[in-house]
DNA sequence: TTTCGTTCGTAAGGTTTACTAACAAACATG
DNA sequence: CATGTTTGTTAGTAAACCTTACGAACGAAA
């Protein structure tokens, strides 16, 4: 009777944060189909059209919501005012600092459009001189935005809290990097850090569609991945949820990782293993048949282990969709056939609905897109 | 800014839900930590002292709130009124239908604690003589209510979805049983019912303390898990998480499953396929230490396989807690003892904070209670 | 013993919120 | 041209919490 109302209640709950669902509510229902009347909106969220209207002035009032003249639909009764989210009005910032040499940045629109991208190599820097290249690189993107700027979203690697803190980035040499905090105070903006495999995860979900609960696996110089159940993100008792690279698999030992263990997913499955064990085949190879059956069976066998690797978290979760991110020419042919047919045979996925497997449609800049996704949902409270 | 509340905005809230919510808060701090004054109540939640005697005089008139007595202490100022939860008003009817034979179920208090249990065999009993059987304990445990009766709580075997329709269940032969509407009916109590595995978790969270996330591994006829995240159970996608008994195992075969797949978990671990195992080797061994070796080694092995299906689970949701219920003779002592060794030499566990594998506290009643926290989550909004 | 400060619970009045009811404006249709 | 429909706004109401103020009951100190 009363858990239907699905608050958890563990904190008081004041008249004035009525407002502030409803008013998020609208801006919500009004990002997702844009181009609604006030009374559409009403309709749509159950309000009433007199609260809906007071909001929406509200909005107005800051820049949120415009009015895009009368609905030219011919109807009885008075033409509806068309609304919606003044997507021109804002730009957000984002930055994607987990590519193993470069770091890269973009403006993007409210709607997660690329409007310009950069980059900046990050020659070896670590510590310290990383961090100032990041902000060097923030600073840039900055000056390239052409509208207010609504916030900043980073999909960092490593292990990072709910803080912003990075605790744990050895690619650049970070330890408790306090980031968000550092940059919102050097840019004076509203700033977020995530994982990059959450923000890649929250892209997907945001711009992919489907409303599954969600796996996704980046492939890269490591091995990550981003959960999302229920509509929410999952970061794991000590931030570290969908560390999924050194977890070793199948009990036939495997290669050797830089890690000391033997079998991790990641000796297997990284993308510099990959490409050195295509390379050292192909070399070997003596005809370009004999090559090319190497690669298949290289790429099959990687893409076995994820699904061992998979089988578990998918029975446990009862998970559908599993998205890959990363290199198209490696994930996505042989190794991604073999990590969903692995998948079928060693769950009771025919009994409990199809899973499916397929490669992100948000390519390259998955993480930048999804540092927005943060950005919108911590400014808006939409996505 | 706006996430901070944490209101995941799809449904639009009116005031009345406000007072919900914070009746909610009250009642939820009260059960907790029991015997406090209006006043204490309002430091607690932050509400003021008003609002918090507006609830309670509220909850008093619902019989749901007593207030007992002055409170002894010497200090300065007016004495304050002890309140609780009425503990003795109300009491709560769960069934456990887990058991491969026979089914259990009994009566407890709000606190959790079982008043006076029963039980009915099975006796092979499928289809709808399964419900009637389950009606006909039913019926009689709600006879051995010494109070008005809250609700029940009911742990069925199988996947059950959230409207309390077993979707599949072949030990009693249940497919799309309502089991929870049609029991809702014929008694005209609230009636809950989930799956035993996320029934046991609930309890094992609610009464073993700790507020971490919690994978609870339910080792029986079958085997099957409970998760709960950020305090809120894990159902999946089509109400099947937790299903893990049939995920396959290694990468060498291993024994063969009645569902036809080779080294599945089930076969591994399950309670019949321990005690035949022992059970062969006890009879093969030459001398006892040769059968205690064999018997070592058995439980050994199946606690390695499961602590190597677990070990991507804890990777990809950083898990720092697992529980085992089942038969303390065979999971407390070796099996436990392989499983958390494989655990942490294939995860990162002791990067990410130490991982604990402990069995239940909550013994043979953890189903049951687990299903009279599912009653008092529903009913009260307590838990 | 009296006074003072403290704490508890309640009463009265104010603010915020969304609701209902009613209305004018603008349009299509018969 | 009258009628019905839809939109958005105005006015008034109900519910929820808050702040302020107060009496009651107690310990400590004069």
């Amino acid at each position: 009777m009363i858990q239907d109302r699905a608050l958890r209640p563990n904190t008081k709950v004041l008249p004035e944060h009525i407002r502030l669902n409803n008013r998020t509510l609208v801006l919500q229902t009004l990002y997702r189909t844009g181009l609604q009347s006030r009374a559409d909106l009403a309709r749509e969220t159950g309000l009433t059209r007199v609260t809906v209207s007071d909001l929406i002035s509200e909005l107005m009032g800051e820049n949120l919501v415009i009015e895009l003249g009368q609905r030219q639909e011919s109807r009885p009764g008075k033409p509806a005012t068309l609304l919606d989210i003044n997507r021109a009005a804002f730009q957000i910032i984002s930055l994607d600092l987990s590519g193993h040499t470069r770091l890269r940045g973009a403006v993007l629109s409210l709607d997660g459009a690329v409007l310009s991208s950069s980059g900046l190599d990050l020659a070896g820097a670590r510590g310290e001189a990383a961090f100032d290249k990041v902000a060097e690189l923030l600073a840039q993107v900055i000056a390239r935005a052409t509208a207010p700027i609504l916030g900043v979203g980073i999909g960092s690697p490593g292990i990072v809290d709910r803080a912003g803190v990075v605790r744990n980035a050895p690619n650049l040499g970070w330890r408790d990097q306090p980031l968000q905090a550092r940059l919102q105070d050097t840019t004076g903006l509203p700033v977020r850090v995530v994982n990059d495999a959450n923000a890649a995860v929250l892209a997907e979900h945001s711009f992919g569609g489907a409303d599954h609960d969600l796996l996704l696996v980046k492939v890269g110089h490591g091995v990550g991945a981003g959960l999302l159940i229920g509509g929410r993100a999952i970061f794991g008792e000590r931030f570290a949820a969908g560390e999924i690279g050194h977890v070793v698999v199948g009990t036939d030992d495997g290669p050797l990782c830089a890690c000391g263990k033997s079998g991790c997913l990641e000796a297997w499955l990284s993308v510099p293993r990959l490409t050195a064990a295509i390379h050292d085949a192909t070399a070997a190879a003596a005809t370009p048949a004999d090559a090319e059956r190497a690669i298949f069976d290289i790429l099959s066998e990687a893409g076995r282990r994820l699904g061992i690797i998979l089988a578990p978290v998918v029975g446990a979760l009862n998970l559908l969709e599993i998205v890959l991110s990363g290199p198209p020419e490696l994930l996505d042919g042989a190794l991604s056939a073999a990590t969903v047919e692995t998948l079928r045979s060693r769950t009771m996925a025919t009994e409990t609905g199809d899973l499916t497997l397929r490669m992100t449609a948000q390519g390259e800049d998955i993480v930048l897109r999804g540092a927005a996704v943060m950005v919108l949902s911590a400014q808006l409270g939409v996505s």
